[in-house]
DNA sequence: GCTGCTATGCAGTTTACAAAAGCAGAAGAA
DNA sequence: TTCTTCTGCTTTTGTAAACTGCATAGCAGC
């Protein structure tokens, strides 16, 4: 159980544009230099980005991606899941069809409430709030 | 970011144990069967647990394995852990050479807070209160 | 002490999917 | 028109999960 390369690569494309002025526009060989990631990965991701309205391109010379909204207004949730789709630590989780050998598992309640904490926590916290935890640690350093 | 098939067959495995009288020996084909999953592999699951001394094992003739401690005492991250080592939803959660690029990362953060809440959860929950709730659920049903 | 049953331990194989790379093409700016 | 950048595929690679097999060891009953 654990993060996707691309969600990793996904959160760390947005919180770089985050980082630049609102409305700026970045090639993605920029961040892909800056962050140290595979350049056609990153666009891959991009696009699901793109699609999901959380980053807008921009083609041609001096193109690239832009935030299509305030980082304040960007949860780290709605980044995660326009990467990956909804969150599901169990398969079975929202679909009971996979596991019908009971109508009722323990195990299956125990992961839907991990998990709706796990989502909440990834709801509560917009691109704005990371941004700001690095500046201040900054600081502090 | 999901469960494995180890971890699921594992609690499904330790569960199944849970309700039968405390000490009473169930060999894994009996498990296998009745849960629907593979012996060998659940085998090898079970050698984990045995090390962790979550269950016993009993060679032999009507050998087979038992739960070691009453579930009221065994935890749930217990179970987790002792399959797959302890929890990290990412790489570097705990092993900042693995990340060097920045000494402080907002998403590393994140994910250690997510992870926390997580692993209390697992912590917090025994098998006997999931036995507890399936029997509930089904005098509901 | 032989036989059958069950776990043990290690060495495999297979499968699935993440991760990455490649390429032709479209869209846009200069 | 030309250069640049994204777009939308396809394909390859790498790796870990998932599963299998076999020889061995321990235990029980006869």
């Amino acid at each position: 159980m654990q993060f996707t390369k691309a969600e990793e690569y996904g959160m760390l494309g947005v919180l770089y544009l985050s980082e630049k002025k609102l409305g700026s526009i970045t090639p993605l060989s920029e961040i892909a230099e800056a962050k140290g990631i595979p350049e056609k990965f990153l666009a891959k991701i991009f696009q699901s980005l793109s699609r999901a309205t959380i980053v807008r391109s921009h083609r041609g010379v001096r193109g690239g991606f832009s935030l299509a909204k305030d980082p304040k207004e960007i949860s780290v949730k709605e980044v995660l899941e326009s990467i990956h789709g909804p969150y599901h630590l169990i398969k079975c989780t929202n679909n009971t069809e996979i596991c019908d050998k009971s109508n009722f598992c323990s195990l299956r309640e125990l992961l839907s409430i991990a998990e709706r904490k796990l989502v909440q926590i990834f709801e509560d916290h917009t691109l704005a709030d990371l941004v700001k935890w690095q500046k201040n640690k900054m600081i502090a350093i």
